[in-house]
RNA sequence: GCGCCGUUAGCUCAAUUGGCAGAGCAAGUGACUCUUAAUCACUAGGUUCGGGGUUCGAUUCCCUGACGGCGCACCA
């Protein structure tokens, strides 16, 4: 809509004429002192609900039925809808003429009483109205009815292009978007309660890293002006994480927004959320309790009530404990319907590969064959939460070698649905095969794998002082509130996800 | 990056074999003092995503680009 599209024209001209009306459409506040979905949940207390106490209430009109000399509308606190009902004859011959001139989307104030109409809706009377922001863009028109006891949608915006990229327009007239952001930013209030009962310490660490570390992704670049350096956005926050273990802050954690230059679907966005924690003389069978316990505990901010059954992916998926933890070699010796042994037989392994079609490249490693054995033939099927134990050495290059194990690591995933919830492990801190297995990294990156993961000085440096035995987890808090809110696509619990390109038009 | 599908009024959607681009809601004017997808009458509203082509004529067919969705690939 340009500049002089009719329908931003009229409302315009109606802001001079409220102005004329002595009227001003951009006031400073007004003082609300209730919500609409505490006055329609209480008004079943009031003894006599019509001469029941006054209340103030601010929202959006969302719809408007004029009547002559009263006038039904609903306002939108952003809690819910509350019905008005407003009569010339009460609010007075000026405002009312106010009243005329309000659009759809207008911001304001009323004061009155609750009462129920006739037809049996739970309604406020109100006796004085100002108007609080004027709106010049229409939104889009969502109406309802309850049709037995069911809400009736007409005309719901369906379109993913504009809910994602105006997403305050989705943000109003699809209310159970609100509802899913709720439940985000609850699941993180109560996993970071949990951590900090237990004394973890909450600390940020660079976003902005010379070198990048933590994970292996393609990152994305900066440059700093006045240091005329290359930066980097941070892939994981890992490696800081730990350096605080070594400093003798024995349990940290960050919700950290991580940044990795990849494709973007269902389940990737470039900048995403995740939670890291790490814990001094814990290993990761100790991190799995931890895990599990904090992730039933964080249901209970999605699902109040003790549900722990999720709908998602089209699975009901069951949270309760105590949740299998089985070794990566057994789920795929089960699911290729052959045994798997130590030590890893390249040879054998490339043949499975083939045999499930799996196309296998003449660089790929043993453990890297045992990857996509994982990805292809476990992974989809497991739907309830399972512990995923025990992954390949040159895959895990910042995991502590299995206690007895071979060309194993003392690492586990969380799947869910599917879906990679958790990665954690018992930490390297052997600073001499730390320094080695950098070193295969780098060599894997000389033969041109760009993911493979940098060497990082500094954090040898900081591990040759010592890092005690430490369990360390990272979260995707995207995927597991995608999990705990039933949404499909990670678009869905990112407020503003990535999108390519501008705003196509002007609407 | 590849394949398939889509993009028409502010919103939700139609449009026959290629033949004057339509409806509902929203908007404007008028009527209406308990309506509720309020109702009734009238009015206005379009670069059919952009560019090119075929044709007497393109929303429709062809090419190309943009954006979105889904799938694949990539991806802890």
């Amino acid at each position: 809509m340009e500049e002089g599209h009719q329908l931003r024209q009229v409302r315009i001209e109606k802001l001079e004429q409220l102005r004329q009306l002595g009227v001003e459409p951009y006031p400073y506040a007004f003082e609300s002192d209730s919500r609409t979905s505490e006055l329609i949940g209480k008004f079943e207390d009031f003894q006599e609900p019509d001469k029941g106490p006054r209340h103030r209430i601010a929202g959006r009109i969302r719809s408007f039925r004029g009547k002559g000399k009263v006038a039904f509308a609903h306002i939108d606190d952003g809690y819910g809808l509350l019905q008005l009902y407003v009569r010339k004859e009460e609010v007075g011959e000026d405002p009312y003429k106010m009243v005329k001139l309000l659009d759809l989307g207008d911001f304001i104030g009323v004061e009155g009483h609750m009462f129920r109409t006739r037809t049996g809706e739970i309604t406020l009377h109100v006796k004085s109205i100002v108007l609080l922001a004027k709106s010049l863009r229409p939104l889009p028109v969502v109406k309802e009815k309850v049709v037995d006891g069911e809400k009736v949608v007409f005309d719901e915006v369906h379109d993913k292009e504009l809910r994602y990229r105006q997403r305050y327009v989705d943000l109003v007239v699809n209310p159970e978007v609100k509802q899913v952001f709720r439940t985000r930013a609850a699941v993180i209030d109560r996993i970071r309660r949990f951590l900090n009962d237990r004394e973890y310490l909450e600390v940020e660490t660079p976003v902005l890293q010379p070198i990048y570390g933590g994970a292996a992704a393609r990152p994305f670049t900066t440059h700093h002006n006045a240091l005329d350096r290359k930066l980097y956005l941070r892939i994981s926050n890992e490696l800081y994480l730990k350096r605080l273990i070594v400093g003798g802050l024995n349990r940290v954690y960050e919700f950290s927004k991580d940044f990795r230059n990849e494709g973007i679907d269902r389940t990737h966005n470039p900048e995403f959320t995740m939670l890291e924690f790490y814990q001094a003389y814990a290993d990761y069978h100790e991190m799995m309790d931890l895990v599990e316990d904090m992730l039933v505990d964080a249901a209970a901010a999605a699902a109040p009530g003790g549900n722990l059954v999720f709908g998602w992916r089209g699975h009901d998926i069951d949270l309760a404990k105590p949740w299998p933890r089985r070794s990566m070699l057994e789920l795929i010796g089960e699911r290729a319907g052959e045994e798997i042994s130590l030590p890893l037989d390249k040879p054998r392994l490339a043949a499975l590969c083939k045999k499930h079609g799996i196309e296998v490249e003449p660089g790929m490693s043993a453990g890297k064959l045992l990857d996509e054995l994982f990805g292809e033939l476990v992974e989809p099927h497991l739907i309830n939460p399972t512990f995923v134990t025990d992954y390949p050495l040159e895959t895990s290059p910042l995991a502590k070698r299995h206690r007895s194990k071979p060309g194993l690591t003392e690492r586990f995933e969380l799947i869910i649905g599917g879906a990679e919830i958790a990665n954690a492990f018992s930490e390297l801190n052997d600073p001499l095969d730390q320094r080695g297995r950098f070193e295969a990294q780098m060599q894997l990156r000389d033969e041109g794998d760009e993911e493979a993961q940098v060497l990082d000085d500094d954090y040898l440096r900081a591990m040759e002082y010592g890092l005690p035995p430490t369990g360390g987890v990272g979260i995707g808090i995207d995927r597991l509130v995608m999990l705990l809110t039933g949404m499909e696509t990670i678009k869905d619990v990112i407020l503003f996800p990535q999108l390519r390109g501008p705003l196509k038009k002007d609407v």
